[in-house]
DNA sequence: TATTGTTATACTCTATAACTATA
DNA sequence: TATAGTTATAGAGTATAACAATA
């Protein structure tokens, strides 16, 4: 994802003023989008730099299936906020990457159990390492009471908006 | 997009307690994706019952035309930090809505000077007074001081990240 | 040569609808 | 009947590469 402009450039040219950006600066859902994105970059960067790839949202899944072995796939889109349908190809990806396995209920023969493999256990070992390092960068302008306040605050915005 | 699980669901079943997240809770960037999601909810939910179709980025769009008419595609992709190419489809699409045109440049022939049509003008007021609405909804859980802490705290995490 | 806008192409995320196997 | 997973399909957002017009 694509990083903002950096207002003025710093080649010869009249540079291009910043943008008039009227009410945008003073609405939250702007500020969100944009330090989303901007944060979506540097998770991005961190593991291009690591020579992984993987992205917030397949981190996130991991998790999951790491700390709710044998969960289905339903379970799992609930918990995710996708659609059923959505999953699946996002479960090939990984499963492609030998990271995790759709194994047959023994009692719901109509449920998958999802779960790692000793391969995806050791990735996700690794992945964590570099959150840990992203959210660190992220957060490095926040001391640590600001950082809690955003997470309080974010947290009292989603479970408000539901 | 879609509203997260809301937990323990109110039927009679067994009821899938909810699932361990392990670290994510703690993650400033799982939060920040979390409540994004939820607030683009509210942002389509607040649209769609009111009869109008726009999405966040379409918003933030026409509010740079509208503060900035004349600008080139170009400036505009570096102010929305997209690529040009992808800039292309979602102005055909909006000049295809009647909302803005482009206009052959009288100085440089390369570029298009992108402005609302009147008929733009006058949605994007109307989609103003929406967006007004969807972010007092989003804030009802926080006091001014929180909701002015919360853009405050973005605005520095997204600041450092350049 | 360099820049702007466009096209062609390719991924990913997202959804709805319909199919299948199971319950 | 109802649920779980899949497939088919479609739309939006994102990008890179190549091209035409213009500078």
């Amino acid at each position: 994802m694509p990083a903002e402009d950096p207002g003025t450039k710093a080649d010869g040219k009249p540079a291009a003023r910043d943008l008039d950006r009227g009410l945008l600066p003073s609405l939250m859902g702007y500020a969100l989008r944009r330090t989303q994105s901007a944060v979506f970059a540097d998770f991005a960067a961190t593991f291009a730099a690591a020579g992984e790839a993987l992205t917030p949202g397949e981190f996130g899944l991991l998790v999951l299936v790491d700390r709710n072995a044998g969960l289905s796939q339903m379970a799992l889109a609930r918990a995710l906020g996708i659609d059923r349908s959505t999953l699946v190809p996002i479960l090939d990806r990984l499963q492609g990457r030998g990271l995790l396995v759709r194994r047959r209920s023994p009692t719901d023969g109509r449920t998958h159990a999802l779960a790692l493999t000793p391969v995806g256990a050791k990735a996700l070992a690794r992945f964590a390492k570099l959150v840990r390092a992203h959210e660190a960068r992220i957060a490095s302008a926040l001391s640590t009471a600001e950082t809690r306040t955003l997470i309080e605050l974010l947290e009292k915005v989603r479970a408000s908006s539901l």
